[in-house]
DNA sequence: CCAAAAGTGTTGGGCCTACACCCATGT
DNA sequence: ACATGGGTGTAGGCCCAACACTTTTGG
């Protein structure tokens, strides 16, 4: 950052990649496309690419998203960076660095593809293998990321609508978490925590079309868990 | 990531940035160095520089640090990935995306200046300000990141020596996170958590000069804390 | 009436804060 | 002897996992 000899650095090409998780049928999916162009041509991979000249990364990933998804404008969009992948070599054709994100939705829109993908399509998670480039392992970083932000930060509404009820909530920790939890324990838990979540007054929804109706909640102003919510399983692993 | 027609993207120059931090005399200390070139000249920012063709970021980051303060093949460097700033405009001159790491490192050495840097230098965290570019975001960033991972990860280690007391180590959650704790509780706390340390059998040294010899012990095997240590403050402020 | 889902109550145990106290060393 | 820092013990309280129980809906 402090020779501007124009010899003294390379140009690199710069991307972005994108982890776009969701809840689907109470499993994790990703949002996956498959590639229209070699390399990899015919491989599934997490959506992403350039950087254009006036574009920060956070930019380039909303864009991209757009182009390659269809999903454009998406409510309730979380985007958090995840980390640069910039080993030598990751891309067989080209020096590539690529700022990795991970963005988390809550109703998940079919896709479709577009841009240089042929097709956009949510996979399960346990399904999303075999990626081009290195993105298995931005896949898994993802989701180790996600998994533990859940603990100590509010990041779980990011998976929810804007108005949701306690049960769905859960079912985000509970699936990707891989645990079950106990509902009046993280009910007293949730509700413990200043800012978390807020009431919707008189609001409530039926969810499984039986039971009693759930009350609404909405996000809170808090980002930050204390105490967090600790990933204390039990033995049982549900849908 | 798709497309490679050669128009499609824009080169960018790449860099790393390093927030390196320790604690000298219970307090802690950033790294920096002076500018010794146009934009900034004369302004202290963090090390760092440009890639090299066939560097990967971590890579690049070592090889900076070592050029520009003289700190080679430190022994207990823990380098960490913080994140990757690419506002265009971040630079005045050129457009150029950095990815920023947190350093720590336990015993600090004397740096010197080197490279691009006219001199290098230990600056209390609290007097490191208005630096060049968006580097006080960068080290606000690391600070706020280090003072995070203390609480959940096993990183207080990467500040201390390869052995250690657990009064020193006790200063390095007091430092950072600028509270006192009850040493007979911290104690149990860290020695019930398996795998954060071990004992060091028959070792003792003194610490102040006087007092009884304290045990040491080495950094374990674990990497995570469960639970966590949380940062419950008491109302003090020590050294 | 039954099943299913939401929500409330309660209890026993464990963890943890706060503090008192003992140990070893230098001056 | 005393100051200084390391290390142990312990009581009270808060938190919380576990599970029983009530409430409200659809079939």
């Amino acid at each position: 950052m402090h020779g501007y000899d124009k010899h003294a650095y390379e140009p690199f090409a710069v991307t972005v990649d994108l982890a776009v998780l969701t809840l689907r049928a109470g499993a994790l999916h990703v949002l996956l496309v498959e590639r229209g162009q070699e390399p990899y041509a015919g491989r599934w991979a997490l959506p992403g690419g350039f950087l254009l000249p006036e574009e920060s990364a956070e930019t380039a990933a909303r864009r991209e998203l757009a182009e390659e998804t269809g999903l454009a404008d998406v409510t309730g969009l979380h985007l958090e960076q995840l980390r640069t992948y910039s080993e030598p070599g990751r891309d067989p054709r080209m020096r590539v660095v690529s700022v990795a994100f991970a963005a988390l939705l809550p109703h998940p829109p079919e896709p479709r593809g577009g841009g240089d993908a042929s097709q956009a399509r949510w996979v399960p998670y346990d399904a999303a293998a075999d990626l081009a480039f290195d993105h298995d392992r931005i896949l898994a970083d993802a989701r180790d990321r996600v998994g533990a932000k859940l603990e100590y930060t509010c990041l779980a509404t990011a998976f929810c609508p804007p108005e949701f009820t306690l049960g769905e909530l859960q079912q985000v920790y509970e699936t990707v978490w891989g645990t079950a939890l106990d509902r009046p324990n993280f009910r007293r838990k949730v509700l413990a925590t200043p800012g978390f979540v807020e009431a919707v007054p008189g609001a409530a929804r039926l969810t499984g079309g039986r039971g009693k109706p759930a009350a609404l909640y909405r996000a809170g102003p808090a980002t930050t868990l204390h105490p967090p919510l600790l990933r204390t399983p039990r033995e049982g692993r549900p849908a």
